[in-house]
DNA sequence: CAGTGGTCTAGACCACGGG
DNA sequence: CCGTGGTCTAGACCACTGA
């Protein structure tokens, strides 16, 4: 048994105080050796830490101006957890439309993968993301009620921002991590008629985790994708 | 205009010699006292371009015994590269025979994905995995025959290593980074037969550019996977 | 036990941002 | 211009590996 090492514990206690709000979503960070003196380690090592915070891009850091709380934004909503690519390998920026918003009893499911109590409730929103003009994608997109306490949203039109922004700036849950798997499902009637093929046609089916800045689950995402001139872009290393 | 820091030439230069050969997988890098002394900055400078090179899997640093070139390893190959999971989210180590091996002309896409010139030649290579004893995916795999020049493998029979351990061991390739674009598709008669699946039947398809050291297309793969109980699984931060 | 990489410190200087 | 983060150095001490 020994101690984690300084850097590190200074990480878990900045991690800790972001997400408890001490400095919320855009606010600056004291500067570094503020920060080194009240850690009482060197600035180096304080260093170490905002490097670790800035790679999970918890926070961003500007030189000249300061160390700066991460806010959700739409271009990092879309660039990293909007995966669909045209045939060109260009990310299309998509359109969405919301057309069902309920609150209801929990799943099975959606209890395991939320870690929700046994008779929780979960916001339940349907959308439509529609892709170069053209219905691309069907979702189903299931929220803890106890963490999405009055979440609103127009329904059939157009949404402005990204659902993590609005996530972020209505109810203070930061997205920072999500995990997916991926499956080719054939379209069920109503996928079909809502993004206009054929039913049984090859959809690639994304069921997703999202996580918030501690990783606790606060999103399970089910996802219908016509692949048509579109691919779903993954990098590996 | 500014010259780029000096932890970042002193990286550049790094991996130009590991891929150089200068020194081969598995072999023991200089210590870093050494190192630093050779490219004549401090221990601390040289210490960060070495982590660089360990974040990309090119090297691995073992406390109290030395930093080492990265050798390709069945492990690595399948727990970056083979991102299959079963319905537990565990990752089945698949099985691999492979059933055709040509040398034949490149396709026009083949030439432009891997920088081919006009007349240039590739080995092309099928095969069919198996997960948890059942035929899950099928591959089509092109490799630059100027690259492995020799390239032979058995057919028929149940391969030993993975591909990237017999690319770096046969041919000096190190696979490091790999691009992927998915979508889904109906399966061909031929895939169906194979995979023991309906014609027609929802297949995921992937399409792989993988790149080496120097992040140079070392290979294209086109593969197909029957995802019965199956599914291909992402993380994204 | 000698030698390796891992941690941590203290401090200098530079490049950039914003008043 | 001042204060910020970015780069770079020099050196101490620790933890681990392997002969």
């Amino acid at each position: 048994m020994s101690a984690p090492p300084l850097y590190a514990r200074v990480e878990r206690e900045l991690r800790a105080r972001i997400a408890a709000g001490e400095w919320p979503p855009g606010a600056a960070l004291p500067t570094e050796p503020a920060l080194a003196r009240r850690f009482g380690v060197s600035q180096g090592t304080l260093r170490r830490a905002l490097a670790a915070l800035e790679a999970q891009r918890l926070i961003a850091r500007r030189q000249g101006a300061g160390t700066y709380v991460a806010e959700a934004t739409s271009e990092r909503a879309l660039f990293h957890f909007f995966r669909v690519e045209d045939a060109a390998g260009r990310r299309p920026v998509p359109r969405s439309i919301a057309h069902r918003l309920d609150l209801r009893p929990a799943s099975a499911e959606e209890r395991a993968l939320l870690a929700l109590r046994p008779r929780a409730r979960v916001v339940a929103l349907e959308r439509l993301r529609l892709v170069e003009g053209r219905p691309a994608m069907l979702e189903s997109i299931a929220l803890p009620a106890a963490r999405f306490r009055g979440f609103a949203l127009p329904l059939h039109v157009e949404l402005e921002d990204e659902l993590y922004v609005h996530y972020q700036r209505h109810h203070g849950v930061t997205v920072l991590r999500v995990e997916e798997r991926l499956t080719a499902e054939p379209a069920p009637a109503e996928a079909a008629r809502r993004l206009g093929c054929a039913r049984g046609a090859p959809l690639l089916a994304i069921r997703r985790l999202a996580h918030d800045a501690l990783d606790r689950p606060v999103e399970l995402r089910r996802a219908l994708l016509l692949t048509r001139g579109l691919a779903y872009g993954v990098e590996l290393r």
